[in-house]
RNA sequence: GGGCGAGUAGCUCAAUCGGAUAGAGCACCGGCCUUCUAAGCCGGAUGUUGUGGGUUCGAUUCCCGCCUCGCCCA
């Protein structure tokens, strides 16, 4: 509603620029006013055109509020402060159009792929992983409201470093042969343990293993090379082993992004980028496109390197020297960069490579949806992903720079559109407080002390893992709900603990903006007051209670305001606040514009919880059930119905549902 | 050495393309439960927006220098 009135002044003052003043203006700056009583829409347009024209601000303004003549749907217009022109709705037509109808934004045709998680499967997901699953899933949610076709994948290094170190753990400290390994899994299941939690602890005993001994160290990180080489060339009984591991991680790693309401569609190996040579169709194209070619000089001899964007390069301006700033992506011995497998991943998102993989079932969800997963040979039919108009790729800020190498080759292969559609969706790192970090019993220094935050580290197996913090969380609200609602089952009231812990802990991800590193507190996670999930949630239950109490839906409330004439209602100090409530409920769609505009879902988050505020501040002031003007009574049931609805709305876009009592 | 990001109230964070009196939460102090649930509401104090310059009607925001911190590359 918001959005749409906000668009017909848009048009409506280009058109009176264009007629009477002879500017166009590629751009229209529409802000708010600071205060509700002073209008609903501010132009600074005067300020901008003070300087061509070389006239007073408020002159111009003036000027221009005589020509705007009338707008359907406004009251009024007028000139204030040094020249700001501020626009008023007409508040009584204004609500029924939102009472009327739910906003939303126009149907897009593009296919949008979303790649999140990627979770290297070696061991439990961590905090920084779920600020990048929630993150990602809420994009997705926010590009699915806005009409968009979206794909979603989660891309599965399992033929890496990472895995490989598991590997050896298992194989070479334990040590295991496949069979060894299969039991091992069987015991692990029989005692309930869980193969991520287990891998946790592996993961970080082997990277003390490789740095324990001066005198064994070259010799340990040959095996750690030898396994990652026979996980790369596959078939071999090292292989089967990671594959088997990898894949057990992987499920577990499902089941934690569920209890979210986490899923996804595809998940794409590196096993099958290698074995279906991937690489090699890229090499070949990367070559005739000239993006990589072979260094014969300086220290990067006999590699095949591309030029880093932004720099002069070897034919730049000191010709004849080799660029040492060069990125390579095939080195001297003939292995392949990562980056450069990236680059032919890449290709075949944009469906660019002329190659696709095999795909396979691999999961299906309570909910009746499928998640497939890559083979070399698959099965027939199978749905489509690499076929994308644009991508987002949910990848943290340190990774900034290979995601550029990526954008830059794709650029100098002449795909210049699917490089400008190809977005880094960047973050900043969750760590840890010192404090929190004490709390989990690991020991600091004092140097670490004393600073802000300490980044997690799968390697040294420090951090806090996924499943346990949902767990906490869903105890802390259970011992609460049990307090409040002893008449609820257990059931109910483990369900309603679900719901308010995964509010919580989505909504503290989500309102901090991207480029903040979230120092991650106990305290402030675990909080269900203040601008949290809960706080929203308990909004919406409070609205649920007075219709449970009225005996009215919302939807009846809607449709008996439909007569009603709240003008009388909307004027005066009184009025002002009310009218607040519904122009603020009214922005969610213009909110959730942009959100995508600007990939920054913590505007949601703020909005939500703003509207929630106001909710809250409008409940106390106002008695609904007790109101004895019918008429007034009928409004304050329709706002807190559009209140409520829009709620709802902004925070499923977020993955959060509110239980119906708290 | 190069690149990217950050520095705002005691703490954690916001602030739309450069706009009106820089806002929230937490913590602290005081008030409000016989009403639609107090996971709430109301009131209170706190700012040289790291620092020095520049651009202009106007700068937390843009430009340049410096300081501090984090990350990435070599």
């Amino acid at each position: 509603m918001y959005r749409t009135y906000r668009q017909s002044l848009f048009e409506h003052l280009r058109a009176v620029l264009g007629e009477k003043f002879q500017v166009e203006l590629p751009r229209l700056t529409v802000e708010e006013p600071p205060k509700v009583e002073m209008g609903d829409y501010a132009l600074p347009i005067a300020f901008e055109l003070a300087r061509g024209l070389r006239r007073a601000p408020r002159k111009i303004a003036e000027e221009l509020v005589a020509a705007i003549g009338s707008v359907p749907g406004f009251t009024g217009f007028e000139v204030a402060g040094a020249g700001y022109i501020n626009c008023r709705l007409d508040r009584n037509e204004a609500a029924h159009q939102l009472a009327a109808r739910v906003e939303s934004l126009p149907q897009g045709t593009d296919f949008i792929l979303v790649e999140h998680t990627s979770i290297n499967p070696n061991k439990a997901a961590h905090i920084g992983h779920l600020r990048n699953a929630i993150l990602g899933d809420t994009l997705v949610r926010l590009l699915r409201a806005a009409n968009y076709q979206v794909g979603v994948e989660n891309y599965i290094d399992n033929t890496g470093v990472q895995v490989a170190d598991v590997v050896v753990a298992l194989a070479h400290l334990q040590p295991m042969n496949l069979a060894g390994v299969e039991r091992w899994m069987r015991e692990l299941a029989a005692r309930n343990e869980r193969i991520d939690y287990a891998c946790w602890d592996l993961y970080a005993n082997v990277s003390q293993w490789y740095e324990a001994e001066e005198s064994e160290k070259k010799t340990r990180k040959q095996v750690r090379l030898d396994t990652l080489h026979a996980l790369e060339a596959g078939n071999n009984e090292t292989f089967a082993i990671a594959e088997l591991v990898a894949t057990a991680v992987l499920r577990r790693h499902l089941e934690t992004m569920l209890r979210l309401g986490i899923e996804y569609e595809f998940l794409p190996r590196e096993s099958e980028i290698l074995h279906l040579h991937f690489w090699d169709a890229a090499f070949t194209l990367l070559k005739q496109t000239g993006v990589l070619y072979q260094e014969t000089e300086g220290k990067n001899t006999g590699c095949w390197v591309m030029r880093r964007a932004g720099t002069a390069g070897a034919d730049g301006e000191s010709p004849g020297r080799p660029d040492e700033e060069a990125k390579v992506i095939v080195r001297s011995n003939g292995t392949v960069t990562y980056v450069g497998k990236d680059i032919a991943y890449h290709l075949w998102k944009f469906n660019k490579l002329g190659l696709d993989f095999g795909y396979s079932r691999f999961h299906t969800y309570p909910d009746g949806k499928e998640c497939w997963i890559s083979t070399t040979h698959g099965e027939e039919p199978h749905p489509r992903f690499g076929v994308a108009d644009a991508i987002y790729n949910v990848i943290d800020s340190r990774q900034a720079d290979p995601q550029n190498n990526v954008i830059e080759a794709l650029r100098g292969m002449g795909f210049t559109k699917e490089a400008d559609n190809y977005h880094h969706f960047s973050y900043e790192m969750v760590a840890l407080t010192p404090r929190s970090a004490m709390a989990l019993g690991y020991r600091i220094s004092d140097e670490d002390k004393v600073r802000p935050y300490i980044e997690v580290s799968g390697r040294k197996g420090f951090g806090v893992k996924a499943d346990d913090l949902i767990d906490m969380l869903i105890r802390a609200a259970k011992t609460e709900v049990d307090a409040r609602h002893p008449e609820r089952s257990e059931e109910d009231r483990e369900s309603i603990a679900r719901k308010i812990a995964i509010g919580a802990l989505r909504y503290y991800m989500l309102r901090y903006t991207r480029n903040t590193v979230i120092a991650f507190d106990f305290q402030d996670a675990l909080s269900f007051e203040g601008e949290t999930g809960p706080y929203v949630q308990y909004a919406i239950v409070r609205a649920a209670n007075i219709f449970r109490k009225a005996d009215i839906t919302p939807e009846e409330a809607l449709r008996q305001f439909e007569t009603i004439d709240a003008s009388p209602h909307f004027s005066g100090e009184d009025g002002d606040s009310l009218w607040e409530l519904w122009l603020l409920a009214s922005k969610s769609v213009h909110v959730l514009e942009r959100c995508i505009q600007s990939t920054e879902p913590a505007y949601l988050a703020k909005y939500a919880f703003q509207l929630a505020q106001q909710f809250s501040n409008f409940y106390h002031r106002h008695h609904i059930l007790t109101e004895a003007d019918p008429a007034r009574k009928a409004l304050l049931l329709a706002t807190a119905a559009i209140t409520q609805r829009e709620l709802i709305r902004a925070l499923a876009w977020m993955g959060i549902e509110a239980p119906d009592v708290m």
